[in-house]
DNA sequence: GCCGGTAATTAGGCATGGCTAAAAGTATAT
DNA sequence: ATATACTTTTAGCCATGCCTAATTACCGGC
């Protein structure tokens, strides 16, 4: 099995793990634990240990590992992960917007096309597209040289009662989820106003200049992210 | 190693073997040998033999394999190349016409995402292209229920002299010869003219209601097939 | 400081799909 | 009929990347 044509180094399973660990680590980075990235890749915390191992031992490496302490990007690592990232995020937008995807659509395909993407057909995708921010989620797209605009959001779910939030993104993993949230006029730049004292498991919510308020279970408050009126992408 | 999505049984190996085995066996679908296979995927022999092996052991099978006389597909096998090649052809089409690929360089990105179409994005594709029924290079694009439009192409290196032909298809696994041959106004749809007596390895030819005479390389003449004057696809 | 529980690692295995080298089959020419 | 040449298959190996089971490391509570 010849690894297949990649970015040096990388492999389809590299650049899942590499993926999987930008998105733990969070905008502070911090160290990702095995468990975690098993998890989240589905996987057993076997494996993980085994596919750390070979990453970090790799030169020039995209990981740094240490035994029992997690897992870091390197630069290089941050770089593919980004890589990656991008395609799929321009896939989504691509999909949906040339090819008639509806956004509960776009995911599965853009996951399983993103490791397959060349350096022309990406640039001929963006130039297409006019060189998109988002995806149809709402998510910032990375820049081609790896640059990610910077962006406060947070969970609906999180958000102060009363204040008028815009929400910036929502989960694209669960497409009953987003088929809810389209029947619910839930979409990126939609403004949501949480109602005072309902800091429950779910949500009773304004929607836009919907007189009504509109009950959210958890599952879809905890899908949406938001930032406060005015200024989303 | 989870043998990633794809139609049951069926791998990105599998396919290429399919593929390249409905290539080789040709309109007769007569049998394909080992070495024939291998020379073609740029593979060993031996591995050729195993992968026959198991190809032909599972059920449904997608060949039929009598050792030391070759393969042939069965009908499964053939729907499953048959559905390969017009993700491909689709592909190459697509990067063509929307991506603004050169029809050089639509090969190898097609010949990677052929194997990771979805039956929705292979529709999605057809429909905007309005189902086309050739690719660039004019090679004909099976049906989806993978029925096949059949047409009488013959090497240009065999066409009878004097007697004009127009190109019905181009080989497209070799960039620089599909550069030149745009170069020099080759393109399926094009009327040529083998002139008299030129039964040599290279040929003289007159192009389209071009009033010289241009001498083609072996390379090209063998990479241009052709059907006689008036009727091709 | 020690104990227990959770997390992480090691050890050993399996399927895929390549490889080389050696053996066996097929085919052709004498 | 048989020697020689070529094709094909077998045997055995390797890397990838997953698995289970068994072991070891870490960490919080006492």
């Amino acid at each position: 099995m010849p690894p297949r044509y990649h970015a040096p180094g990388s492999t389809e399973s590299v650049d899942d793990y590499l993926k999987a660990i930008l998105e733990l680590s969070g905008p502070e980075e911090a160290r990702v634990t095995s468990n975690a990235l098993a998890q989240h890749l589905d996987i057993r915390a076997a494996s993980v240990t085994g596919m750390l191992q070979k990453l970090a031992a790799q030169k020039p490496s995209f990981v740094k590992y240490e035994k029992h302490h997690g897992v870091r990007l390197t630069e290089a690592g941050k770089m593919r992960a980004l890589e990656v990232l991008r395609h799929h995020r321009l896939l989504e937008r691509f999909l949906h917007d040339f090819l008639d995807y509806s956004w509960d659509e776009v995911h599965d395909d853009a996951e399983r096309l993103e490791h397959f993407i060349s350096e022309r057909l990406e640039d001929r995708i963006a130039a297409k597209l006019g060189d998109p921010e988002t995806d149809p989620h709402g998510h910032l797209i990375p820049e081609r040289n790896g640059a990610v605009p910077v962006r406060q959001e947070v969970l609906l779910s999180k958000w102060a009662c009363g204040v008028p939030a815009v929400i910036s993104s929502v989960s694209d993993r669960d497409p009953s989820a987003l088929r809810e949230m389209e029947r619910l006029g839930l979409r990126p730049g939609t403004t949501v106003i949480v109602e005072a004292g309902t800091r429950n498991a779910s949500l009773l919510v304004r929607i836009g200049d919907r007189p009504d308020r509109t009950r959210l279970s958890q599952r879809l408050s905890s899908a949406i992210c938001v930032i406060s009126g005015g200024n989303h992408t």
